[in-house]
DNA sequence: GCGTAATCTTAAAATCTTTTAAGATCTGCT
DNA sequence: AGCAGATCTTAAAAGATTTTAAGATTACGC
């Protein structure tokens, strides 16, 4: 290993749009979003985590793998067990964002299939203030 | 295509993870992220987009489409040019806290190749040459 | 050491996304 | 109407990710 490398690896320094979009590329599956709830307020060992995604072994030793790979989470051994947790809890903040996000978008989507209807010409189902 | 732009088609009733997911996997990509924080302050073209990205009409016009159907983006015609621009500024906030984690990671990860024996986490970073 | 449970790795197949290239539309102009 | 510029759509090829299935490791108790 070299010595002052800004990476974690030697490799192309790539540009921060694309760290950027790696980052949240790993956010971008199903199961992992799941992994990241499950994680919220204590560690939990693949096998639980894999009982409650109800998927095998081996798909969730690579989704948590991905994600370690990526620095959200860390792992810790405990005899046979591994035990994962996430390492930085602003990647809650992170999700509850995009919670807000995506919940108001579909208030606005449900406002416009509703004033289709709705006759009275200053206000539908959402009051203005 | 019929009435306006987007609606939400009434479809498989999708859990919530995987609208999650589906949100986050629309910021994973480079060229989206870049999109975004050009239109941080003001709307633009696609043909300035277009320019700024350095990739052509139909990547760029498939990237801006992802995201408006993702309800990231809206648009707006202005005789031959479409303006687009965010819908939503908290997208802005997601993307500080997104940096912030990475950028912590990558402290966290140089600490660890520069110094073993002092661990005061605030100064780490260019305190040893 | 051997057996077993837990986790990880690998490789091929299936699936999804991105790129590339061509053409379609839509708008304003003359 | 016909033209030109801007944007959008589509389809196929290339590339990446996810799933599936099988085998490899690792740690523990006997």
């Amino acid at each position: 290993m070299s010595l002052s490398d800004q990476d974690q690896q030697s490799g192309p320094p790539r540009p921060i749009h694309q760290i950027k979009a790696e980052f949240f590329r790993v956010l971008g599956h199903p199961a992992r979003v799941r992994i990241l709830e499950l994680l919220r307020d204590h560690e939990s060992t693949v096998g639980e985590l894999q009982a409650a995604l109800e998927i095998d072994s081996s798909g969730t030793s690579q989704h948590l793998a991905a994600m370690r790979r990526q620095g959200l989470l860390e792992s810790r051994r405990a005899g046979t067990n591994v035990h994962y947790r996430v390492r930085d809890p602003r990647i809650f903040k992170l999700l509850e964002v995009a919670l807000q996000i995506i919940s108001s978008h579909f208030a606005e989507a449900q406002d416009v299939l509703l004033d289709k209807e709705a006759d009275t010409p200053a206000m539908s189902r959402k009051a203005r203030g």
